[in-house]
Parts: C-alpha cells; sequence; structure tokens
RNA sequence: GGGGAGAUAGCGAAGUGGUCAAACGCGGCAGACUGUAAAUCUGUUCCUUCGGGUUCCAUGGUUCGAAUCCAUGUCUCCCCA
C-alpha cells in the first residue's frame, strides 16, 4: 500500500494543505519536521501518535524527518483554548529538551535530526523581528485563525498571539537551512503550520512548493482526553514515570469501539492483521484479542520485547489469580490496623478515605473482603491487598 | 487614564448574615451487572483519636454569629478612551 493511502486508512490525515502532497507523499525523499514543545521532561501517550510513530512511518517510506525542540517557543507558549499558560524557566525548558533529545533517538533508532529554535529566536532583537518578519503577518490574518480567535472574548495576551509568527519563522527557517517542505503536526496546529507556509510564499515566492499535514486529534469515544490515568495523570513514554506495565493495563482497558483505531493508529501492525483482529472483535469480544494485540504491541515498541512480555505476564497472572509480580511493600510490623495499612500502602490519602473504602466494600486481603474498620491485618509473612478490581499489592512484614 | 465584573472544594457553577462542610453538573473512587470494555443503576467524594477540628483569594475589622457585611491588599477578566 502506498504511504498515503496507509495513512489515510490509519485516520492519520486530519487535513493536507494542497492534493499535490499526495503525490509527493508516495514518492517519498522529503524533508519533514514536526515540533516538540519541552513543557514537561518526558514525552506523553499523545506526543507518541505525532511525533514518534507518525515520524517513523514517514520515515519508513523515505523521508527525511528533523525534530524541532521548541526552545525559544516554548518560552512563549501555543495559546490555549481557553486559558493562558504559566510561563516556564529558561533552566526548565533546557532540561526538558535534553531528556525529549536522548527519549526520541531512543525511539526511533536512528540519529534523528533534533534542532532548538532557540538556536535563532533567542538572538533576534525585537526591531529585527518586527522588521523582517511582523511586516509579513498582517493583524487581520492572524485575528482570523481559529487558535487566535477562539481567545478573544476571553482575552490573549500579546505573548501568546505573537506565537504564530515564531512558529512560522521555523518553519522558513529549517526551509532556508535544511531544504525541508513539509511540516506535520496536530490538528490543532492547522493555524501554526498555515501561517508558516504563507511566510515561507511571502519571503520566497510562490514557486517554492512546501506543504503541511494535520493528523487527527485521539480521543476517546465519549469525546474526553485520551492517555491520562485514571488518576488524571498522564501516560509517559518514560517507563520511569509510567510502567510498562501501567501502560499495558491502560491499553488493555480501551473501549471496544475504539480499539480497532488505536491499532491503526498506535501501532505498526499491517491492515491484514488489524482486520483479522476486527473481525476477532466483532464475533468474539470476550477473548479481547484486539486489545490483548494493541496492549502488547504498544509497550513493546516502546520498551522492548522483554518488557512488553514481562508487562503481559503481570497482567495475567494478577488477573487469573495468579499474584506473583505485582509491587511489594515492606511493612515491618506483623499486626496492622486496616485503615493504617491502607494509608501506608497509598491506597487510600487519608484514613477518612481508607474508611470509606472499606464500608463500602472495595477492600480485600487474600481475597476475602473486609467490612469491619477495625480490623487488624495479621501478616503471616506475606499478604495480598487489593482495592477496587484493578489495584493489588503485595504486604510483607 | 476612565468605567464595570469577578476570585467558592479536582473542574464548572449556586449560595449574598444563622437551618453551610457549602445545592447542582462534570470528573474521581467503590458496589451491582459484565469481557480487566462500553452503557446503565446505587453509594461516595476536606481531616478526625468520631468528641470535634480546619475550609469559600490574603490580612484585619463589624457581629452573639460571616462564604455572605466593611477596609486594605493581591490576582483575573470585560468595556470605553
Amino acid at each position: 500500500m502506498k504511504l498515503y493511502d496507509d495513512l489515510k486508512w490509519r485516520g492519520l490525515i486530519n487535513d493536507i494543505t494542497s492534493p499535490e502532497l499526495i503525490d509527493k507523499l508516495n514518492e517519498g525523499g522529503m524533508t519533514f519536521y514536526v515540533g516538540v514543545d519541552p513543557t514537561g521532561d518526558s514525552l506523553h501517550i499523545g506526543h507518541f501518535l505525532t511525533v514518534i510513530a507518525t515520524v517513523k512511518r514517514l520515515k519508513d517510506a523515505g523521508h527525511n524527518p528533523i525534530i524541532i525542540a521548541g526552545g525559544g517557543t516554548g518560552l512563549i507558549g501555543d495559546p490555549k483554548p481557553n486559558i493562558e499558560r504559566p510561563m516556564i524557566t529558561k533552566e526548565a525548558v533546557n532540561h526538558n529538551i535534553e531528556c525529549i533529545k536522548k527519549q526520541v533517538s531512543s525511539l526511533l533508532h536512528d540519529e534523528i535530526t533534533i534542532v532548538n529554535n532557540a538556536d535563532w529566536l533567542l538572538e533576534m532583537n525585537a526591531i529585527d523581528f518586527l522588521r523582517d518578519y511582523g511586516k509579513h503577518f498582517n493583524i487581520n490574518y492572524m485575528i482570523n485563525k481559529d487558535t487566535v480567535k477562539r481567545r478573544l472574548d476571553i482575552g490573549i495576551t500579546y505573548t501568546e498571539f505573537s506565537y504564530m509568527i515564531l512558529q512560522s519563522i521555523d518553519f522558513l527557517k529549517l526551509y532556508e537551512n535544511y531544504n525541508c517542505t513539509m511540516q506535520i503536526g496536530g490538528q490543532d496546529q492547522w493555524g501554526n503550520i498555515t501561517s508558516g507556509l504563507e511566510l515561507i510564499r511571502k519571503i520566497h515566492g510562490d514557486k517554492v512548493k512546501c506543504y503541511g499535514l494535520t493528523v487527527p486529534l485521539v480521543t476517546k469515544s465519549d469525546g474526553s482526553k485520551f492517555g491520562k490515568t485514571e488518576k488524571g495523570e498522564s501516560l509517559w513514554l518514560d517507563k520511569e514515570k509510567t510502567s510498562p506495565y501501567q501502560m499495558y493495563q491502560y491499553f488493555i482497558n480501551s473501549e471496544d469501539v475504539m480499539v480497532i483505531d488505536y491499532l491503526k493508529k498506535l501501532t505498526f501492525l499491517t491492515k491484514e492483521e488489524i482486520e483479522t483482529l476486527e473481525k476477532s472483535l466483532k464475533e468474539e469480544p470476550d477473548k479481547r484479542l484486539a486489545q490483548k494485540a494493541l496492549a502488547y504491541n504498544v509497550v513493546k515498541f516502546l520498551h522492548g520485547e522483554e518488557e512488553a512480555e514481562n508487562a503481559k505476564k503481570t497482567s495475567e497472572d494478577i488477573f487469573s489469580g495468579k499474584y506473583s509480580n505485582m509491587p511489594t511493600i515492606n511493612i515491618g510490623k506483623e499486626k496492622i490496623n486496616i485503615l493504617e495499612l491502607l494509608v501506608e500502602t497509598n491506597i487510600a490519602t487519608s484514613k477518612s478515605e481508607a474508611k470509606r473504602l472499606v464500608v463500602q466494600g472495595g477492600i480485600k486481603i487474600n481475597d476475602e473482603k473486609i467490612l469491619d474498620e477495625n480490623y487488624d491485618v495479621v501478616l503471616d509473612k506475606e499478604a495480598i491487598l487489593q482495592k477496587g478490581k484493578k489495584t493489588f499489592i503485595k504486604i510483607e512484614e
């Protein structure tokens, strides 16, 4: 299958700036880029889609990726739909960039060109900025960009308003220095991408052909955010922050209506393989083969085969009643009150919460439901503490 | 520079002197049903030694009593110049 058809089939194309791009994509050989804002010291699963998976697909089809780290733009921040961003310090930005660089190279298994837009943005002075670039941006044009328009009622500062100019400069610089002719990004980046194209066109003329491609944002069926744990924390690609097991569990719990979509977008399984899984999902949903394949393949890509096997095994063991591979906590006492134990193990954040859990029947010890808040747990070497259906901890004396 | 609105629990948002640990919605957690899914239903959602304690931007004040009134401060937003 040709690249464009594959991307289309996977639902990875939200929009392209020109139909000519279809052939260009299929031919290969373009240099393209995607930007990452260094707002954290690790990428999360949301980045996985555009920055890692999609880049890999294009790269494997013969295009040359550049990742641009927003060391300059990160100091400003892309306007969010409803609030002004908190500013982060320059030190934090630099630290985050270093972390992200390592992560990207290791995930893409290759030396990827990573450039930092601080290299040209930080040395620019205000007058040059206004004369060289500001002149090409008409306020009417900028105000009509969706990201700005949505903010007009609630307010937007000049700082964030200017963001699109800075990002446009990135595209221009990459075009001039690397012959980079395409930018990809999430669908929310459409406005920034097109204003970059506009800037290149104004400076270099109509004959220059540059393109943009946006990838749809992934959501859950109810429209809520994709990629947050039960606690509302992001799923990080760094395994120190989100364990392979947590990642595995997140995906194995995918809803039926979304799982095929996720398989297409987040794994490198072939069309045939995915269609087989889709058939299984319809005919024997209780086997959950699609969810399992999704979870396994995502973890395998991120952390390697060994970690994927471990995560799979841990998951199977826990949910089939064989408790082996689970987190273990040493208590240092042989007898402890149930409420204290719950707080001690961070299952509950306060005794009140612990009490509620117990009274409502959400706590089991060694598979036995505990309803008495005064119950003392006697540890005969070890015990299995369970909260709800999915949280297990092994307690040792 | 001038005028106006506002800051309430994770979020959104009621409450404008006692009946307020604070309605309601979302989100979270647990229970039932299930396939570790979705949907649905139920309970729950500051802390506590269960006596009570500490909350409604901050600090003072008025009052028997303040989320509610007053003063000052901080921050946010809107409109007009």
